[in-house]
DNA sequence: ACTTTTCGATTACACATGTAATCTTAACTT
DNA sequence: AAGTTAAGATTACATGTGTAATCGAAAAGT
């Protein structure tokens, strides 16, 4: 793996970012600042050095359309989240779920849905991997 | 909450350094630097560094013993744990940890004793919740 | 055509972080 | 008691990050 292929370590702040991206794209800075400020309030200038960051990282694309840009990911959230689980889930509970979800049933924050959820997935695994 | 109880921020070289010391202490510096380097080559003035910093944020703690110092954790493990994670599955998965395990379960690190724990967890889940 | 607006690009700047080297000084040596 | 270690404290320094302000140019308005 050259340097240029290392992964892009992507701030907080450029999360954000991204996470509204991934919600709808392709998205020209305004509407993304739009969709942003519903819940947190960034200044647009804040929002736009982001952006260019995330574009200098090869985390974001853009195509130009006159003077707007048209913004849209580079990387799927998914295969983000997975690399983002297993280097959490590697570094806080030695690459083991269970204990993760232990931690999780013991301060309340595990829902009848959830378990149910979970039952279904473990069927399911059981049902692939008998 | 004051200024003085906000949550630390330990960084990604500290909590390395946090980590050994949580599986031993107290211990003094050359201990933990001796135990660091099983695993990873750091400079001995790097690990002082952290430790350093670890301290001024509060983390650690330690009782001079003559001219070295006896470092102990002032959080527990099972606390900064507990917060991590909840600050990672809200952020990644909307607070939802059926889909982080579903995740995992996609892309295959999840063994049978993984499932067999997490089953043994619902259940006791279950029983504490009928 | 000229002015104003509005993009993105460039620059700013303080604090965090990774990674040490140098400084001070108390504690061992002899 | 004087010299030599060796521990933590202080300083260093490039790069990352949060959070913008300013600049230059192209598009829009008149």
């Amino acid at each position: 793996m050259t340097d240029k292929d290392k992964k892009p370590d992507i701030s907080n702040a450029e999360f954000d970012v991204l996470d509204v991206l991934w919600n709808g794209y392709p998205a020209t800075s305004n509407d993304i600042i739009a969709r942003l400020n519903q819940h947190k309030e960034w200044h647009e200038k804040t929002v736009k050095t982001l952006l260019g960051r995330l574009v200098k990282k090869g985390v974001l694309d853009y195509e130009k359309h006159q003077r707007k840009y048209l913004y849209r990911p580079l990387i799927a959230r998914e295969d983000y989240t997975k690399k983002e689980t297993e280097t959490f889930v590697s570094r806080l509970f030695k690459g083991k779920i269970a204990p993760l979800v232990a931690g999780f049933a013991n301060h309340n924050t595990l829902s009848k849905q959830d378990v149910e959820e979970l039952k279904t997935l473990i069927q399911q695994w059981e049902k692939d991997n008998d």
